[in-house]
DNA sequence: AGTACCGTGTATAATCTATATATACATTAT
DNA sequence: ATAATGTATATATAGATTATACACGGTACT
């Protein structure tokens, strides 16, 4: 499945685990259906706790993006197309906002802000200088 | 001042006050050599305690914004102009790099981030519909 | 000069809240 | 029955927040 977190990180354990499941699910790697990782195995591949991973799962159970059927396990929740594109978007634009307010509170321009994002996307292609 | 504060937001106190602060310096708001209230004035001001408008005055003086003088008060550093630009610019990068990689965990492309930046921008604007 | 005063920051100990844990219990399918 | 799954309770730890007592630096008045 492919996780990690590090206690080193700020954010909370359960909070880096459901970033992570979170995302794999809106990005449609994890389709409806499928089955996570029980809790007792993701606690053992992250080295952390069951309360900790159970906790995570409570999280993304409130969000309506998982199931979890007790005895069973854990699974995916079959949630519309439509609904998922919006909720990507909703989980980058608290971002963009940020970054927007960030900008205005500082009395940056928003030609400037662009510039930032066209600098930072364009990373990664071409080298520096 | 005019600074507000919220219990209910989950950042820590301390944390808000300080962002806060940060914008208004760099913002050229409170220029080099100004005086900022006391941490008694800032905590009435708030409803907060002392040691907390204290906490984050410290956080600001780590960071070279401001310089604290026992028994006189707290004031605005002699910050370089060039240094002044790069911290905001920094600032709002740290929100624009997290938007872009929400972005690539959820799958979604550079084009459709550019567009959700714009119109987000465009709000305030045009009224939206 | 001297000294009393008032505003400033400093320091210590205690309380509260959220995070993270171990361990024992209940549910489901085979 | 067994072996997988999730559930529940009590505990430990770290971070955030507070009250209160202390020390420093100007200022004004004698």
């Amino acid at each position: 499945m492919l996780f990690s977190i590090s206690p080193r990180n700020p954010v909370p354990l359960y909070q880096q685990i459901v970033e992570q499941v979170r995302a794999k699910i809106l990005a449609g790697e994890l389709p409806p259906g499928s089955q996570l990782p029980s809790i007792r195995e993701l606690a053992k591949e992250l080295t952390t706790s069951m309360i900790t991973t159970k906790r995570a799962y409570l999280e993304l159970e409130k969000e309506g993006l998982i199931i979890t059927r007790p005895g069973l396990g854990t699974f995916v929740a079959g949630v519309r197309p439509e609904l998922v594109t919006s909720l990507k978007q909703a989980r980058v634009k608290e971002h963009l906002q940020a970054a927007i307010q960030e900008a205005r509170r500082v009395g940056m321009q928003e030609q400037e802000l662009r510039a930032l994002l066209d600098e930072l996307l364009g990373r990664g292609r071409e080298p520096p200088g």
